[in-house]
DNA sequence: TGATATTAGTGGACATAGTCAACCTAAAGA
DNA sequence: TCTTTAGGTTGACTATGTCCACTAATATCA
């Protein structure tokens, strides 16, 4: 039996996620920088002034898509790039004090969303599924 | 502290789903029906001539753009449409023989990239994460 | 050292997917 | 009957994704 359950739910837990929060966009999003510009910027919190190139890996986005989000990003001053020193190829990507509250923001619009999301199961079940992700994302 | 970290986990296990199938794309998908034809088609396997406004719901798309999907499908005749007796608004929809050769080639495509990635979790991890989603959704 | 690959990043062109509003028809409710 | 609501279609517009070509800087290796 071939199973393709997996990927039809995390479609629909990906959809639930971006309906709960595009419900709220108005009250969190005042830069309107969207999904794709809100994923960049949580994964950018997490990582310590990468290297552009580091963060795209990260999201997974085409290289070039990722340019065009960071000038929008610039263009709304929450982020800000730097030369690299020791490689004049590379540019780092850091937060501008704009950019961390926005992240402040958009991570608490994220949390509540999940938790909403998340009510079904436990404390419990919410780790598990957690450290199951990690592991296969690792 | 703010919990993000599923949102995250959840947007690049579903980028890795995504690379996994499209570079095995040539192999399986003969119809070229990309993601979202994909999507609509392994739900649809799923349910019983359902009407359309039901699959739409079941996948969590704009109905306008679920009308475009079903023409597409509908001119690479892997679906049907069926007029609905007791309603004469809705419209059912299911799958010709041909689109349930396509789902089977789908189901063996998706089904293998997603072994491959849960590679790092034994089966009981993955019947509980299936599980656990299952609650969140259900 | 110098020729050649590789990597980082940008830009253009195009395809796909998502959003929003207007519209039509059929059914349900008052 | 009049009004409201639900199922579907269409158009217009935006956002994302993909592919390819291109520049500049670094690595590789003869």
């Amino acid at each position: 039996m071939q199973d393709t359950e997996l990927a039809l739910l995390i479609d629909r837990l990906m959809r639930r996620i971006h309906f709960g929060l595009q419900s709220k966009a108005q009250e969190f999003d005042e830069f309107q920088v969207g999904p794709g510009g809100g994923i960049v910027l949580l994964t950018l919190a997490e990582m310590e002034q990468p290297a552009l190139s580091e963060l795209t890996r990260r999201v997974a986005r085409d290289k070039s898509q990722m340019t065009r989000t960071m000038r929008s990003l610039e263009n709304k001053e929450l982020v800000a790039r730097k030369a690299c020193p020791e490689d004049a190829r590379v540019t780092r990507v850091l937060l501008t004090p704009k950019g961390e509250r926005a992240v402040a923001d958009l991570q608490n619009a994220v949390a509540e969303t999940i938790a909403e999301i998340l009510l079904p199961i436990s404390k419990d079940g919410e780790e598990t599924l957690k450290s199951l992700l990690r592991r296969v994302l690792s």
